[in-house]
DNA sequence: TATTGTTATACTCTATAACTATA
DNA sequence: TATAGTTATAGAGTATAACAATA
């Protein structure tokens, strides 16, 4: 074991920067999302679910009787994952792959009874976490922030000023 | 082709609500990510350039002679993907695997000069693509989504206060 | 001919485990 | 024995291409 002779604790090199990084919306939004999923993920193992099947859960109890070309849409992914991911929930009873009267390639999804409770259960405990997130924050706060995400995700349209 | 009877102009599907998911701040977090990864990526494509790489360009720039081990932590992944993303720069002579003296094990990363101008090239561009991303936003609140995502990576710390 | 759903496959990013050479 | 770096491998998330059934 070697030197240890700067003041503050760090072991090896002095404090590391990534001020050049920081300059980046990109660079500090990831981050902060890596925070955010880590604590969504926790509640979601608990479940057993992961990320892209609980969102794809929500659209469909929110849009019954959805196709999947429409979920596929709504997520920003690919029919052929879509596949995949309402394999996982059917198979877990938490929808079922109706069919639609007058277009047989088509399905009429809809979330079961034990879907729409597992959704709201789940729901409820990553609100809770994240808003503990937001411990620090003011209900103005976190009102501007959810403006100013929703704009940039439209590609910078001027965000619902609050305050 | 079939049925177009409602009134908006949307195909087979009515309007497909999120609203149950937009209540997650991560949700919202991750689609203005997309937003903003989607700009980035275009830029760095131009520069055949991925953000892994690029971020560990900035970090080593922004810190002479660090080690691999001190550039995992900042980047907050493993060793072993550090070292192929730093044998990406070393292979386009963007940074150098410098020795250590007083410890044979350890490297001592350095940008080249084609390095540093590198990222100073891509960091501006990268800049003004984002920039347009907030065109929307006044600078005060711009400056206010910076210290909202700071304070949500550290977890839910009181943010700076900006107005 | 176009669309819905499907399968197989590939690529990026990240994580784990086992190894080497030094300390 | 612990640490710096390395290799091989595996997993999650996403994307592309080709296909069958239906429109």
């Amino acid at each position: 074991m070697s030197a240890h002779e700067n003041p503050d604790d760090q072991p090896g090199q002095d404090q590391i920067t990534d001020q050049l990084l920081r300059r980046h919306m990109g660079y500090c939004m990831k981050r902060a999302y890596l925070t955010v999923e880590t604590v969504v993920t926790g509640v979601l193992n608990a479940h057993d679910m992961r990320i892209p099947v609980y969102s794809a859960l929500g659209i469909i109890v929110g849009n019954p009787r959805l196709s999947q070309t429409a979920l596929t849409s709504a997520l920003n992914i690919e029919r052929s994952n879509t596949v995949v991911i309402v394999d996982t929930l059917e198979n877990r009873d938490l929808i079922a792959r109706n069919r639609v009267e007058g277009d047989r390639r088509a399905y009429a999804l809809e979330a079961t009874l034990k879907g729409q409770r597992l959704f709201k259960k789940i729901a409820d405990e990553v609100a809770e976490k994240e808003g503990a997130l937001q411990a620090g924050m003011t209900s103005k706060q976190r009102d501007a922030l959810t403006s100013f995400l929703a704009a940039i995700e439209q590609g910078g349209t001027r965000p619902d000023a609050v305050d």
